[in-house]
DNA sequence: ATAAATAAGTTTATAAAATAAACCAAATCT
DNA sequence: AGATTTGGTTTATTTTATAAACTTATTTAT
């Protein structure tokens, strides 16, 4: 029987983001935008809610007087984009 | 780079029904629901969706009076969860 | 020095999707 | 005969994703 998937990560460019950012130390908001080529108002909102569920964590500082957002993976995330993988794979058959 | 990914495949009950019509040679209404445990409604509209793009082929019949939907994948359908599954891989490092 | 364009975001509005609720016709159970 | 279940469809509601508009600061060109 197929397991429910996560609906968080269940969204493409969410699933872009931990996928980003499971390979890397950190990632700030202008490197996201890049790899993903979102729009920045959706990038920023699905920030936010990676944030909320504590799969990633968000660092605001500023650069002089420009902003600066560093996200970085947390294990929580981790754990959930393992265990994402493996309920996908049965849909996938793979 | 992320490819983008088939928005009528990504979608927790469309992919679900396609992984089991790719392992069959054809499921009914009755099955799909019990298999997926969607709501008729949501299953109706669904499939209408998989239909409509070419994916699977509906076949609706009478069993005496009572209505019987017949579903089967399409080598469209086939092709195009091939795709998916290779721009999924490269979301989930695998 | 100042106006115009770009950067880095956030907030708000809109479009699209998923889901649920309501409904229908036929069959079955009490 | 009336109530319940089966196999759906249609319509309404909620949720999600996306885009558009806006803000503050920084460059670039004039």
């Amino acid at each position: 029987m197929l397991k429910p998937l996560d609906p968080i990560l269940h969204s493409e460019l969410r699933l872009a983001i931990m996928s980003i950012l499971i390979g890397v130390e950190s990632a700030d908001f202008v490197y996201l935008r890049k790899q993903t080529s979102a729009t920045a108002g959706n990038l920023s909102v699905q920030i936010e809610k990676l944030q909320k569920v504590g799969y990633i964590e968000v660092e605001k500082s500023f650069n002089g007087r420009m902003p600066r957002t560093t996200c970085r993976i947390t294990e929580a995330g981790r754990a959930a984009m393992a265990s994402y993988v493996e309920a996908l794979k049965d849909y996938l058959n793979i």
